[in-house]
DNA sequence: ACATTATTGTTTGTATGCAAATCAGTTTGG
DNA sequence: CCAAACTGATTTGCATACAAACAATAATGT
């Protein structure tokens, strides 16, 4: 008979993952406090892809239709991105950064730099790239 | 003059810890849709630790106040766990699990484990751990 | 004793995040 | 060609998650 092994929360993948995020998060909007790490990653693949659909800068940032449709109405509201509706394709929206958009994220790009390595700032720097190795390899 | 290194947002821990998360909730979600990965923390904290005030409750699981207010109360009305007024402070309401919740728990919790190993599966043994560990620090 | 401080819980507001349903528009296969 | 299938966007409902403000209660220091 083999044993179940204990079921230890603080030790569950899970769990971990909840906790460090938080922690990033907060350093994040310590550091970024115009917007938020969801908002700065439509931003920054905008800034390296280009105007693009609504749905597919959901997909290109791990977002599904409703939550990118938030996001984008809320970055918009700040004036950071625009909609504009493609001419080939009534049903497409296409997402574009503003200038004020473009200005924000050349004013904070190399601070979401240092907020990745202040989050992984407990670890040394061979442990960083295993982590990121290891994380990536979870997507 | 010192480049700036460029920003990869996939590179980047906060869009990998998302990324990762969200594939984890996916495979929690299928094999035991009954509760979140929240809730079942905070039934597995209660097995561990037995009642808990709400507040310390939140504490032991990484959720503030305003969360684990709405997560109990989403676990009581699925009669997973009962709040009972604490007669020593009458600030305080003590969360109890259940009958259920700890049916549930017994239930499930080996199926919790190999949702833990699912996740990991992309990785070997030895990378398992090695994340686990890299994790816990950044905590 | 009692005023200051701290803690517990609640509520409101904002922001993800996903499921499911719906509508409009586009593509495709027979 | 045109019905069926697909895609894009929206909306609703539910579940975290945190900030800020609040009321009730408890603990503290002088």
């Amino acid at each position: 008979m083999k044993d179940t092994p204990p079921y230890v929360l603080d030790d569950q993948i899970g769990y971990l993952l909840r906790r460090v995020t938080q922690r990033h998060l907060v350093i994040f909007n310590e550091a970024i406090p115009e917007v938020t790490t969801t908002q700065f990653a439509v931003i920054a693949r905008l800034v390296q892809l280009g105007p693009l659909s609504q749905n597919l800068l959901g997909r290109e940032t791990a977002m599904d239709a409703a939550t990118i449709k938030g996001v984008v109405d809320r970055l918009a509201r700040q004036g950071l991105v625009a909609t504009t509706p493609d001419p080939d394709d009534k049903r497409r929206l296409t997402v574009t950064l503003t200038q004020a958009g473009a200005d924000l994220y050349a004013a904070t790009v190399a601070t979401a730099l240092e907020i990745s390595d202040k989050t992984l700032s407990p670890l040394t720097a061979p442990e960083r790239a295993s982590l990121i190795d290891l994380l990536s390899k979870l997507t």
